[in-house]
DNA sequence: GTATGCTTTCGGC
DNA sequence: TTACGGCCGAAAGCATAC
């Protein structure tokens, strides 16, 4: 959803409009949210495992313990080990347990979220996936815009799909995604949470603002310096006033987020918006040429899998983690549309030589490259057909 | 000042 | 030596146009 894109204000404002005329016209919305999926999947691989803390990890082959958690089960949860930390502070948090680390095994994860996604969609009038793990459904076509048909439904998906790939996950429910969404997030795991529009209210309100999706750290800060902690808090405050202070469409976007109203539609996803790879430099260094000789590879790689889904880019963006990890990019965006490869290769030295001029201190831990603005062959034909 | 769109950084998983 | 992945989309930052 683009908040800030006005034409889709202009259809919720309409929308809104007809509801106040048409009062049963509402949604049922399911948000599906996988548990612990990478180390759920290793637990069934292994059940041997399932007793123990589980961590899966990403190595990045620098030193033995080097990399991070990728995710971990409940139980290794209850030690503190959690996605993003280094491996080396989870083995020091599981020092005196017995427990599992593994190596991330991408192949597996998404052979079986293929299964699952396909069994899922069966149940929707339509079907959005968000990544590996997650997907909303409109199923309100499937239960007639009844509630208590959607929980049925959730609890029927839950056993079919525990039955025949003993995966578990957590279910919101709600009269739209915002509300889904932060609805499957209140029971974990194995949840199954559905709010109903007339308890939208007491829903939202003692939940801290941060939850709303367009509600980041900066503008969080901000609402606070105005006493407002709660989405509560905030749906009470004057249309004017939070215009005032973050402009027309975002403060008017967070008046209805915070009322619970979310109109934008569930929709299959089209393409990826961009294709990235990233790795880490056996060592530091600032050697362009060095750096180069792992971007080629990665460029490749990128390339390869553009060219499987038949796209192409419009722009092409390097980026650099330096030694203190803060993270630097620097992209490049084209007249038209390319495929070729060596347009990649080229603009990354270029890029990566930019990044350096302006970065003149530090060394660099990993590199990555990115090709975005992407550009389906159909969509370009159509183009240029009318071009 | 406000809306828009592009670039860079952040943050969730 | 305190010390960490890879991917994605969202959020923030910034430039430009009106």
């Amino acid at each position: 959803m683009n908040i800030y894109n006005g034409e889709i204000l202009i259809i919720e404002y309409f929308v809104l409009h007809k509801l106040d005329d048409d009062a049963e016209l509402f949604r049922v919305v399911m948000h599906i949210d996988f548990d612990y999926f990478f180390a759920q999947v290793e637990e069934r691989e292994n059940p041997a495992i399932k007793d123990k803390p589980v961590v899966v990890c990403v190595y990045s082959g620098r030193g033995e313990d080097s990399g991070a958690v990728s995710t971990a089960n409940y139980i290794a949860r209850k030690y503190g080990v959690k996605s993003g930390i280094p491996i080396s502070s989870a083995k020091k948090k599981l020092r005196d347990v017995e427990s599992v680390f593994l190596q991330v095994n991408h192949t597996l994860y998404d052979a079986v979220s293929k299964k699952i996604m396909n069994i899922i969609r069966g149940y929707a009038d339509r079907f959005e996936q968000i990544g590996v793990d997650e997907a909303f459904l409109e199923v309100t076509e499937q239960v007639d815009g009844s509630f208590e048909r959607a929980r049925e439904l959730a609890a029927k998906i839950k056993k079919e799909i525990l039955d025949k790939e003993e995966i578990t996950f957590s279910i919101g429910i709600g009269p739209n995604k915002l509300i889904a969404k932060i609805a499957a997030g209140r029971q974990k795991p194995n949840g199954l949470t559905a709010v109903r529009p007339e308890e939208i209210e007491q829903f939202l309100s003692p939940l801290p603002v941060r939850k709303l999706v367009g509600v980041g750290v900066k503008t969080e800060k901000a609402l606070h310096r105005l006493g407002i902690k709660t989405i509560g808090e905030l749906a009470k405050q004057n249309l004017d006033k939070l215009t005032s202070v973050f402009g027309m469409t975002f403060g008017a976007y967070l008046h209805t987020a915070a009322s619970g109203i979310d109109k934008s539609p569930v929709q299959q996803r089209g393409r990826a918006e961009s294709i990235s790879r990233i790795t880490t430099l056996k060592e530091n260094t600032r050697d362009i040429a060095e750096m180069m000789k792992q971007i080629e590879k990665l460029a490749e790689n990128v390339h390869s899998k553009s060219m499987q889904q038949g796209l192409s880019f419009k722009s092409v963006s390097v980026v650099a983690v330096m030694e203190d990890l803060k993270m630097r990019s620097r992209s490049k965006t084209f007249q038209n549309p390319t495929k070729n490869l060596e347009t990649i290769k080229n603009t990354a030295r270029i890029l990566l030589q930019q990044l350096l001029r302006d970065e003149t201190e530090k060394s660099v831990r990993r590199v990555g490259i990115k090709i975005f603005n992407l550009v389906h062959d159909k969509e370009q034909r159509q183009l240029n057909d009318f071009g």
